[in-house]
DNA sequence: GTCTATAGCCAGATAGAC
DNA sequence: GTCTATCTGGCTATAGAC
């Protein structure tokens, strides 16, 4: 589960006084969530000035945006390119696709301590109705969407639209369990792999998804 | 999705002090969260005293625990009863439990307005790393999840008991997920009705998970 | 039990020196 | 660009009158 954000440990050092706000968003954010951290934290962390979040990004909130966009954009292209390299193959099945976005999805987005991942943090803003709408999801992941639902409408021959978009979204939420209920995992399978999750995340949701295709629309 | 509390929208009348902030606290922690919320918002709402959440609660943190222990507990209860029709009846199957579960689960949660749902708030709590320790979700979901593994263990004869446990994680996760992407949702099947989604899950949890349990652990 | 008044603290933002 | 000092305002919690 050690994938990114290897380079959150230095505070100093070579890099920007941004720079540094950000790592130090991601790390003081996701702990505390955006109401527990105050500018105060955050600059402290960074070893700046109070006055450098509001020169630099115009505000608390400006640098909390710019801290999910960092990241966000990145994972869609991976799995817009995963999405492609499927597709382009001989013979493409769901499974394979599956397969590839949950691993992308689980490895990207799980950090290197669960409990503070990033991708809890943009949950919880899915979650918050405060926030939501100015968020950056439709935004972001609006585009790969539409894509994924089109690969699943061309593997599952049948498929109508809408079912398409619940499997898709059936999908998110698979991807996102794990995470969510990830202490419960870990009390129970002590020592799970990332492969065990990926593998069990894929069968439930081909044998899931291939059961609404047969089902009438 | 009308389900639970509809008798929110009063504010004075007849309700003790205790049960306006409770509903006070429901509604405005729902919608900006516990640290969005201060006790001047609660005791506005609730036409009651600065002084009322210290005297009666002690504080605002217990006064947080305390709206949701009013319902979990309830739902928990609902559950269980469930579980112990089922597996009562003639000959149980895995799709019945599904069933009563994922509807339950919905209908209980889903408040009159998505957004504004309790259940969030409680998602919003399992992804806070802070709050998560002192939280009741093992203290008050701990021995119904145990019987919900059984029952699933009884119904899919030959499934180890990880692998059931990661089944259960699962259908929480399909149950929860519609409701962190109900906007979604909502923007390509805008009057998606609560029975069509309880059909879709328990469609894609019973083959998923009957697909776990045929593979060999 | 209910309320007012206030203590004591910490927040985000900014003006202005360097 | 960077920093210090400070402004202004909100917060929880409580002491003490009724």
């Amino acid at each position: 589960m050690t994938v990114l954000q290897d380079n959150n440990t230095n505070s100093g050092s070579d890099k920007s006084v941004q720079d540094r706000l950000l790592d130090a968003a991601e790390e003081l954010f996701c702990e505390h969530g955006f109401e527990g951290t105050s500018i105060r934290d955050l600059t402290a962390r960074a070893q700046c000035n109070i006055a450098a979040v509001n020169y630099h990004f115009g505000g608390k909130r400006q640098l909390y945006i710019e801290m999910f966009r960092r990241h966000t954009t990145e994972l869609v292209n991976r799995q817009m390119a995963n999405l492609r390299e499927v597709m382009r193959s001989e013979n493409p099945t769901l499974e394979q696709l599956l397969k590839k976005t949950v691993e992308t999805g689980l490895s990207t987005l799980a950090g290197r301590d669960s409990r503070n991942s990033l991708l809890m943090l943009m949950v919880r803003e899915f979650l918050n109705p405060q926030l939501k709408k100015e968020m950056l999801v439709n935004e972001v992941f609006g585009e790969a969407r539409s894509s994924f639902c089109d690969a699943i409408m061309q593997l599952c021959p049948g498929i109508s639209r809408d079912r398409a978009m619940r499997c898709l979204l059936t999908i998110d939420g698979l991807v996102l369990h794990p995470l969510i209920f990830w202490e419960f995992y870990n009390e129970f399978s002590p020592d799970l792999k990332l492969e065990d999750l990926v593998e069990h995340i894929v069968q439930i949701a081909t044998a899931g998804i291939q059961a609404v295709a047969k089902g009438n629309n």
